[in-house]
DNA sequence: ATCATATATTGACAGTGTCAATTTAAACTC
DNA sequence: GAGTTTAAATTGACACTGTCAATATATGAT
């Protein structure tokens, strides 16, 4: 199905990042391996280095591929000015948790900054999208808010953030979060909500 | 220095435990390896195993181990029931962003559940006294927050967790937080205050 | 002193990532 | 179209890793 008679293999990069992604989705971070792949894709344990320098940089794409797709996914219904702060906050927020729910494990390759090269700087642009989203949301509703744009958006950033991975990494113990869904979520972005008003 | 005369360290375990924090502390998590520790502390390489079962053992009993170090921080000077709500939420996110930025790696491991035994009942309850400190704190200035405590705990503790992990990976871009020290935490965590009250 | 137990050793196995040297196929040039 | 260059895949090696089984040794209890 994979195996292709010829020697070169055509689109193997291609293959590789796919077949990457399917072990990240189902398995983990860890679980990647380069000759892992290899022996997935019937192809000898070393090819998958004419295509990416080592794993690292395997894994760095991975995580640009992923901050683009998280990009588009906010901005395919990214609300217009004309709707409240609130609408455009929780639109975010909840893109963001709707991600991460659907991806655990891309969300946290996103943020692990050990595992992808740093010096990279499409990796770095990539993620930088995601602030702009959120302070360009901040910025059209100024008018309502008093003192310091930038403090407001790590507030509501390392809110959404953290929540996210408290729920991915299952720290909100028994009892402590039975509300399900997005209304925790919705709960717990107007308490900061109303504190900017 | 570590090599002891005796066939029989005596202490194995304990020194176990002690270069594996030196190697989360000084590298990262994944640089911990049991082999690796065996040959600092010049014993076999599986010798480790008839101390711990297997490297998440190890790795839970640093999680654990570390829980209760943080914990015993914060009771340390935990503020008295007659101090502002403020302060009493400032004093515990700023304990908790201390500790994240002396020991990182050590404040990751904490809540990366992959690395430990989800099934181990001492790590669990180690890990529930820190929710216990923070929702007492807001159990006894119960009076000044309208509606659900709860949500307003987990409000606090994914800002204060997101923020710290956004350090700890340096995820806010260059400009995004120049602001460094304990300002633009406290900064962030009145906006919330200024929600609930 | 003997015996049981705890602890450490040795050796093996199947993995891993990353090199270097080699072979093959495709692409480009004359 | 033949010859050469270049890209891509292969093979083999190296030094690691975690874990298991079999063995050896020392300690503590009887």
């Amino acid at each position: 199905m994979v195996k292709n008679t010829s020697y070169h293999h055509g689109n193997l990069r291609e293959q590789i990042v796919k077949t990457a992604f399917k072990i990240l989705d189902e398995e983990s971070i860890d679980s990647i391996g380069v000759r892992k792949i290899a022996r997935i894709l019937e192809v000898a344990h070393s090819a998958p280095a004419n295509h990416f320098q080592n794993k690292q940089d395997l894994l760095t794409t991975l995580a640009t591929e992923s901050f683009r797709h998280l990009v588009s996914i906010i901005d395919k219904k990214i609300p217009q000015s004309r709707v409240s702060l609130q609408e455009a906050i929780h639109y975010f927020c909840d893109t963001i948790l709707k991600y991460g729910l659907q991806y655990p494990n891309r969300y946290k390759l996103l943020w692990r900054t050990e595992y992808t090269d740093d010096k990279d700087s499409e990796l770095d642009e990539a993620m930088e999208e995601i602030y702009v989203r959120l302070t360009s949301i901040l910025k059209t509703h100024a008018q309502k808010i008093h003192t310091d744009i930038e403090s407001q958006a790590i507030a509501f950033w390392a809110l959404i953030h953290g929540y996210v991975l408290l729920r991915l990494d299952e720290n909100l113990k028994e009892g402590f979060d039975e509300v399900t869904g997005l209304e925790r979520q919705r709960a717990i972005v107007d308490v900061l909500i109303n504190g900017i008003e």
